[in-house]
RNA sequence: GUGGAUGUAGCUCAGUGGUAGAGCAUCAGAUUGUGGCUCUGGGGGCCGUGGGUUCGAUACCCAUCAUCCACCCCA
């Protein structure tokens, strides 16, 4: 049997991965606008940090993740996602102890969920992600979606929409949250299996459902937003005038509920009608809550992740990657023995002078090492024969236009560079 | 985890109850040191895997795995 890449996952083949390079240094560049400074995370984590941090009731948590005894009988989870990681780390190294607030992100960092593939959903993809902590002011939650607005306007993406909510804080959630169940007890008929089980555990989910009389029924359901605090409503309506001064468009989607446990207040989802029914490339809120949970200091956090696959399937389907960069490549092409280790001296000589250059490694003929140099798209070809070999001058032909000229080794090197 | 579609050469796909083809790609040639066009030829497939029906299956039936898509969930 031969041996296939695991379920969900996929590989960056060689003519592919420019694309990630493009993408990754945009995102750098962008980081570095809004002072941002990278955190790298290792892959796998202990178990409990996922519990505690993800949330015991979460999809995530109970059903996705990759989790294993290691031969230390430790039990290790390979990371489902970026924030978890971020926060332990900030704490293990006691980062609250620097000035404020911190910012870092992480980028192109493999994470992990045991889910049924399907279009933009893998077991294993890769997120870019930003996380501040140690501020509350809702101008950071409108500075930090602008960090993946302003990447989504660089490459040119349309059809986006930018959704956002509140969900509350652990002072006004409980009291929605009671409204809630006592709203939905009340059209119990009318909900589908598993928001009867959701309906004990957490009820703030049947929101989300996509079941046709679910959804009827959360039609009229209480809102967040009628049941915040006055902190938290101050805090939602300031955000959405810091949005209307960067002339962002929103949506104020009252059912907009994350799937991870340690959202605070502000969430948000941008969603893309090129992805199929996967459609959110970018999602994320404030979790005021989480690091002390994880058992650190009392430290608001806001952060958001975004799927790089995702991304990179929308630039696709609209036309927005480009052709892998010009680069100025050289092919040494040789006749007989002489040339040939001509050609290999050459070639060395090139290279040490920071000209990208490649020479026969299939001992072709002459002439196929023409045809292969007009395949592969080099730019140029240096001919190497008897009479180059005596004159020490070589023959430069320019691929393109077909030209060609007779040039000392010094020449050539400076017409190349 | 549930449901639908699909699985034949590197790729896109034909095809028949008697163990397979096309186009593209690849490689080699078309008189001696020059690519792109054209022409000729070669290599390459246990027809996803395992069972069953049959004298015989790539084709029919079952299972399984994988891919794609949807539910669910999320990036």
């Amino acid at each position: 049997m031969q041996i296939k890449a695991p379920r969900g996952t996929q590989d960056v083949l060689p003519k592919d991965s420019y694309k990630w390079h493009l993408l990754e240094k945009r995102i750098r560049e962008l980081c570095d606008l809004y002072q941002f400074r990278e955190i790298r995370t290792p892959a796998f984590e202990h178990t409990d940090l996922f519990i505690r941090g993800v949330g015991e009731t979460t999809d995530i948590v109970e059903k996705e993740m990759y989790t294993f005894l290691d031969k230390g009988n430790r039990s290790i989870t390979l990371k489902p996602e970026g924030t978890a990681s971020a926060v332990r780390s900030l704490i293990e190294h006691k980062l609250y102890a620097d000035p404020m607030p911190l910012k870092m992100y992480y980028l192109s960092t493999p994470v992990f969920r045991y889910e049924k593939p399907q279009a933009g959903r893998l077991r294993e993809h890769h997120q870019f992600g930003v996380e501040c902590f140690g501020s509350i002011v809702p101008n950071l939650d409108a500075e930090i979606i602008s960090i993946a607005m302003t990447l989504f306007q660089q490459l040119g993406l349309k059809n986006l929409s930018l959704n956002i909510n509140s969900i509350g804080c652990p002072t006004c959630r409980p009291v929605y949250r009671q409204k809630l169940k006592e709203y939905f007890e009340t059209h119990k008929e009318d909900l589908c299996e598993t928001c009867l089980s959701r309906l004990e555990r957490n009820p703030i989910r049947i929101l989300d459902c996509k079941n046709e009389s679910c959804r009827e029924v959360v039609k009229n359901a209480p809102r967040t937003i009628d049941y915040l605090c006055e902190d938290c409503s101050d805090h939602f309506h300031s955000l959405q005038e810091y949005l209307t001064i960067l002339g962002y468009d929103f949506v104020v989607n009252p059912g907009l509920v994350r799937g991870l446990d340690y959202y605070t207040k502000t969430v948000f989802e941008i969603i893309s009608t090129d992805l199929g029914a996967q459609s959110t490339v970018c999602g994320g809120g404030r979790y005021d809550k989480l690091v002390e949970e994880c058992g650190g200091p009392d430290l608001a956090g806001i952060g958001f992740g975004m799927g790089i696959e995702r991304l990179l399937m929308i630039l696709e389907k609209q036309g927005l990657l480009p052709e892998e960069p010009y680069k100025n490549k050289v092919y040494i092409a040789s006749m007989d023995e002489a040339s040939k280790k001509e050609g290999f001296r050459l070639l060395a000589l090139l290279r040490k002078n920071g000209i990208s250059a490649e020479g026969d490694l299939m001992s072709r003929s002459f002439k196929a090492q023409m045809k292969y140099a007009d395949k592969i798209n080099f730019t140029h070809t240096v001919i190497i024969g008897e009479e180059e070999v005596k004159t020490k001058k070589f023959t430069l032909k320019n691929m393109e236009l077909g030209t060609q000229e007779s040039l000392t080794e010094e020449e050539l090197i400076n017409t190349l560079k």
